[in-house]
DNA sequence: GCGTTTGTTGACGGATGCTCAATAGGCCCC
DNA sequence: GGGGCCTATTGAGCATCCGTCAACAAACGC
């Protein structure tokens, strides 16, 4: 009676905050092969091998869910983002920026997805996206050495920002080289930020 | 018998175009006030005093429908962007600016809709919100009297048009003076194409 | 063993995208 | 002016999917 274990049993019973990682990973998977509104919550259990109710056990709301993933998403796409160390500010920026590139370069799908899921559906989610950006904004401004004290200058390294976002986004590297893309998005940031001194001038 | 003509009698009989542009109207309407992807055909229908059947007769597919109400909503917020008359390119592009910002402010739901429907689902739609971006460089260029013929200075400007867009979304009147917001952004375009002159040095 | 807690599920309800066959109002042509 | 065709319009029906509810089942304490 006793069945091979293993078999084609049930899916395991799991610790809750397990099962939750799990789906979170699943659904971050499944992102970036769709858009956000268009990942079913059934595919997700079918994906775990559950139920769909299970599901909603977890995330009462798609809503939540769709939050967790792209919160998730957005901590592990971005961890690697750290001021780095250098001798100047321009190196510290071109480091930045340098590894921003790669960091699209290498998950294009992922990067892609998580932006779009900005303009997506749920007001959370365009929230939680706004506020990974406005986190970014104090860590750029580090790097280049630049005071974190002016509405203006805050406010425009975010459009730059999000500009560098759709630039390297849209770049095709066999029209642009890749030494210039990144040469010239580091400049213009601290462009901008000088911009920003003479202001009201 | 007959009827008080202009009773409570079903909806009156149009010719195609007319319903079509009908409904494209009230979706943009409709898009004001919720995401993109929430909006149900069955409001849409509702508001038109029809029923959602006549809907699909119109737009095969939902996307269809949310693509036509993009297209119609672009051209007919960017209508207004035109190539200015201007002495200096300066000039040029400084009106450009304050007509963008004029823009936003005055219909600030509607381009914050517009914007948010190139995250959302479609991929037509997303392709759509591209090509007008896209549409929008040459005249940006030609504003400012530089010419169209390298890709660096494109996929620039391209960049900086969605970081444009973004940082007068995030604009707030109370921490930054209108003023200094159009300065910049005009001056911030001539720095970027400034700097894509001396690439590769 | 018995109860409690908690991971898990099946069945239901409601909304929504989409299809199909049928109705009904205009318009042309004789 | 009557008959027939084009087309705007609709109701009923199907599939999918979000979300709820009550119940089952596996672990753990007493």
């Amino acid at each position: 009676m006793a069945e091979p274990m293993g078999s084609a049993t049930p899916p395991a019973r799991m610790p809750a905050d397990e099962r939750r990682r799990q789906l979170v990973e699943i659904g971050w998977r499944l992102l970036q092969s769709r858009p956000i509104h268009e990942m079913a919550l059934d595919e997700v259990a079918a994906e775990a091998g559950i139920s769909r109710t299970l599901v909603f056990h977890y995330f009462p709301t798609k809503g939540d869910f769709y939050a967790a993933v792209v919160q998730s998403a957005g901590e592990h796409l971005l961890r690697p983002v750290v001021t780095p160390e250098g001798a100047s500010a321009d190196e510290r920026v071109r480091t930045l920026v340098e590894g921003f590139v790669r960091l699209v370069e290498r998950n294009r799908a992922s990067y892609s997805a998580l932006v779009r899921a900005a303009g997506g559906g749920d007001q959370r989610v365009v929230d939680l996206i706004g506020e990974i950006r406005d986190s970014l904004v104090p860590k750029w401004l580090a790097a280049a050495e630049w005071p974190d004290d002016d509405a203006l200058a805050r406010l425009v390294v975010r459009g730059w920002l999000v500009g560098m976002e759709e630039t390297v986004l849209a770049w095709d590297p066999r029209s642009v080289p890749r030494e210039d893309l990144i040469d010239h998005l580091s400049r213009s940031l601290f462009a901008e930020l000088e911009l920003t001194r003479d202001k009201g001038a």
